[in-house]
DNA sequence: TATGAATGAGCGTTCATTCAT
DNA sequence: AATGAATGAACGCTCATTCAT
């Protein structure tokens, strides 16, 4: 499994280290959404955070655990919502509904998700690794909703076509939040209704040959 | 129209200039793939060009300068193979070629795409806003095509539509630099292939409805 | 006279005073041997002293005053081994003897003395000056024993010699202690008494003159 | 042997390199002499050197590099003045000229002795062994003229004793720079001569007993 | 008395940029 | 036109010390 790094921190109580760190990626999202993470200093993270640049320094080790907080947290939300979902088996309303919950999740933290894609490059090694293979994770969980209604008979996949489908629909879901500004016109709804149409008609349809193209 | 941004040389001769910034524009692509824009140091390009600090700075004003010289190259490359294609009107058949042509190119210039799609961020106000309207370009073109195809009944797409549909087209493109980790078992045709099935496909069939989801 | 400098301590019982600052001179001795005392921080001092960062600062003011607190306990023993010995006048046998005792102070306490000659340069002026004054004290004592020699007639010495003389065996003293890894071959017996031969003969001969040495 | 280590600078010429690190050692030695190494900061260091904190670091890595720089340029003086006394073999008369020498060189140098005893425990491991070494080298130069001397016959020492009084006159060395403060009275000089006297009294008498001595 | 979270001055180090040669 | 030594603002991080509980 994707084991948690943990993040020292030379304070001992729990529950003030999570009510700290909470404040801390608050701070920090913004910071970084606004500046990214290399034109953040420590310094404007503590202070945006509500405290002293020592302080900051009592809950992490480096900047960069700032960073992996953030990303991390999302992550949480994320699982927090779809382990509410309570998926059993794949079907199409179940795929879909998923999609809805992903994009409106995404819709919700816009700025962590930007945040995460934008900066998670600058996350040391080992820290870059656990949040790959959570969004993997993400990716294969519509994978397997895919490959159940492929089993099902509702679509009609290759294998590699579910992956690929896998990965455009996790690539939809960045686009809401990384494009917000060439998609000004649409709400959330919108977007999750007609990315829903496009797939599942991109899925169920006959196959279509141009000619004369190369 | 989106003036091209001056980037100040204290050198006088064009074609030595060019020559200077063509080794630049290479050296630092695969510096700032590697580390990052942050992580790069203006020495490590010098370096990485061929000649010494003091006459990178002959050629560039800022370090900023550099990354932009990186982003323009890559539109300049874009519009130099579109203006080839020699596009007059748009049908689903050139809509197709263009696809092909532009997810070809992203395959050629892999890195830089990459760089530009994550480093951009860090240039300055004006240089950026330059940048993302060159995007817009792109994904203007992408539009008219679309609306050509609309107009003649080849699709039936609303302008809202339309225009999603270009982003989503933009965006798949960038997906082919951008997560080539996980799409090793792809080759550039098959992911052509399949895409521009997904898009024909999503964009011809019916309407379609799953019941029960809210 | 040398007055002890009062170190400050918010606690008023005495008894626990003592005991804590027992505590942390010996926490400390350790660690400041092995990292010296800058690189000890004042966390760890507490650590090993067995209490909290807080409790250490009951018991003083200053991170300097552990120092001088492992310092100030150094000579405390000293004193207290010497006035074991109850000394009245010196001869030859009462110097072999301080020699021994001497020698064998230090080397039952070795950590604590090479903490001394190392770091006591860290201590504040006036507690230097304190550190300084006990160890003259020290070298006075073999000072006063060689005269009591000299006028005796047991030995052949002018005061400037006594003077060298004393400090000579104070020297050889803190060279058991720091040279250590030099002097590996050595046990604490032969080293006093190879001390003590050379320190009789170098007194008692004759003069002795090596010609054509400029 | 014991390989000189490489302190990496980001300048070429190495004629300025020892030009600037010749101030620098100037500059630091007085520094660490007066406050210690770890109270010097690398600001102080530059501005004692005659330039700014940023060309400092064009010539060194590390502020332990300050320290070492200081230690290598000490053995570099004592080589060069002892292949300077060009000696072949030892006998009494070479023996007593080498010490003198010795001991003028440390009298030269006071300062830069001082430091090296003082704050070597702060060099990282490898340097600390490198300049350990170069003391042993200085041990063992002592230890073979005496040992030339013990087979000549001129002096009745076993090899321990050879060992002990070769780190004796040694740390005597030492005493002068270090012990400045309680020698005043004295010119190096005399030092030199009644230091001298000891040793060779020390070595050449009959062995002397002390009855009742436990 | 004992605790440990909070503070912020200050440190070592980096690196974009300049300018004399 | 080319070089590279010099500069110093700014960064990440530490740690002695305080003080509310």
């Amino acid at each position: 499994m994707n084991r948690k790094r943990e993040v020292q921190s030379s304070v001992k109580d729990e529950s003030l280290i999570a009510k700290r760190r909470a404040q801390m990626i608050r701070g920090a999202v913004t910071l970084f959404k606004e500046k990214g993470f290399h034109r953040t200093t420590t310094r404007e993270i503590a202070k945006a955070s509500g405290f002293s640049i020592g302080t900051l320094y009592e809950y992490i080790r480096t900047k960069e655990d700032v960073l992996y907080l953030v990303c991390d947290s999302i992550y949480d939300e994320v699982h927090a919502r779809f382990d509410a979902l309570d998926i059993e088996k794949g079907s199409l309303e179940v795929l879909v509904t998923a999609i809805g919950h992903y994009y409106g999740l995404i819709d919700d933290m816009q700025d962590e998700f930007v945040v995460m894609y934008q900066e998670s490059k600058s996350l040391p090694k080992d820290a870059l690794q656990y949040v790959l293979n959570k969004e993997m994770e993400m990716v294969s969980l519509f994978e397997g909703l895919l490959a159940d209604c492929a089993e099902s008979g509702e679509v009609k996949l290759s294998p590699k076509e579910i992956t690929l489908a896998a990965h455009h629909l996790f690539v939809q879901g960045q686009m809401w939040a990384f494009r917000r500004w060439a998609l000004r016109d649409f709400t959330i709804e919108e977007f999750i209704e007609l990315q829903t149409q496009f797939l599942l008609q991109g899925m169920a349809g006959e196959k279509i040959t141009i000619q004369g193209v190369k």
